[in-house]
DNA sequence: CGTGTGATTGACGCCTGTCAACGTCTGTGG
DNA sequence: CCACAGACGTTGACAGGCGTCAATCACACG
């Protein structure tokens, strides 16, 4: 949202970002941005984390926020990303459970968090929300599957290949070219479920066929077919 | 379901066997028993293919179906079973999607058909219905997610003890102490995301050390302990 | 009794995880 | 401005887990 000339007062985001909330009627978008809070957050800062009860949901108006498990020593599994117009912390929420992951900002992000109560209400009363909230869930249920496929039956390097190509076409690119989302070795590592040193080799592998070019954390895809190729996409 | 007092039509199912559909009110319950198709299915049987279009939700009375999606060279990997109690197909019907998995009857089952357009009436008039069977694909998701975790970071070793207390724990056990589910080795396999030769070779290493006893398909757990300390579960 | 599906076992080798050492960069504090 | 710490990236060496191929066995079924 655009803050008025000088005086900072509008810290409040577009409600609009948020595909699934243009289901609701006026009334109730005016509760919503009511009962809401805004919050900039800075990469690194957890939004919540996993085990915990979380009392409300997130809405995502800018940013990027990385979802993970924590699994033996440690190690993260990052399960799913979510960017501009997606929520985060409802699936707790509306399954009375405790968060299965943790959320933290990857890219800096403006956030608002809707108290559970209020997230709730709309459910019970509102069934268009409710029923595009449905299809959300069913839909991440969809991606989730396809994961579990990925991992269990692909390669090291025809995941990364994928990821890649995925990252890529999720999040776009900047102007220079390279992708937008900026990942530490070890983060996307932690994607496709290995080590950080098998995902430098294969990064520079990559590299030296002049699929991709590398930069720091900036990586620029050259050869997207022959990347599917190597993904054994179909 | 009893039809005409005396007369007692057998091959109909009691829709209390679903849980969700308590939720429903007694004139919604007696609608879902007007519309719904009752059918026998074996062990092998399809109960819908994967990318196709599903036309409505499965409700499972007794019996196993596996839900699995096929990846390279026709490969499965099972994501999900479901049971008595359980509700297959509604992902798709809600997110108005193609089937993302096929589900094949693995032991001989009782299911329930209920049209799509039941089922979505039910969701956009009953909230507490529709809360439920949210929180249920919540639920889900949770699942995935830890199925995930598990499959990116655990060993093949690992996984087996997991799957194998889990699946006793699930399904519980038949009066000769074995598991009730009964799963080929190829199954297991596509269960965990490995080679059947290492299930083969990991459940006969179990056996020589007295975890489990094996006798064709049937699989007995005797060291739930030791298996846990091998699953390396916390 | 032939046929087919599933279960086993052995051989082989590559992919990948682990360990270790080192290089690079950034921010901090003296 | 430099030194230092800490996070991140890179490279090499190495072993072993696990996938693949192939042959054989077990068992059910028409």
């Amino acid at each position: 949202m655009k803050k008025n000339q000088g005086e900072i007062v509008h810290d409040e985001f577009d409600i609009r970002d948020i595909e699934v909330f243009h289901k609701l009627l006026p009334d109730e978008q005016h509760e919503v941005l009511y009962r809401r809070t805004c919050k900039n957050l800075k990469r690194g800062e957890m939004v919540y984390r996993e085990n915990s009860k979380i009392s409300g949901t997130y809405l995502i108006h800018s940013g990027i926020i990385k979802l993970f498990k924590t699994g033996i020593d440690g190690k993260e599994q990052i399960v799913r990303f979510a960017k501009r117009g997606n929520i985060v912390g409802y699936r707790s929420v509306l399954s009375d459970e405790l968060a299965c992951t943790s959320a933290k900002v990857i890219k800096d992000a403006e956030v608002s968090y809707v108290p559970e109560s209020v997230l709730k209400n709309l459910v019970m009363n509102n069934s268009r929300f409710s029923m595009a909230l449905m299809r959300m869930a069913c839909h991440e249920l969809g991606d989730a599957n396809a994961y579990i496929l990925n991992i269990a039956q692909k390669t090291v390097r025809e995941r990364l290949a994928e990821i890649l190509i995925l990252l890529d076409k999720e999040f776009g690119r900047d102007d220079d070219g390279s992708m937008s989302i900026k990942l530490t070795r070890e983060e996307l590592a932690n994607l496709i479920g290995t080590a950080t040193e098998s995902v430098i080799r294969l990064l520079s592998e990559f590299k030296n066929d002049r699929y991709i070019s590398l930069s720091g954390r900036n990586i620029r895809l050259i050869e997207e077919k022959k990347l599917q190729r190597v993904a054994n996409v179909f």
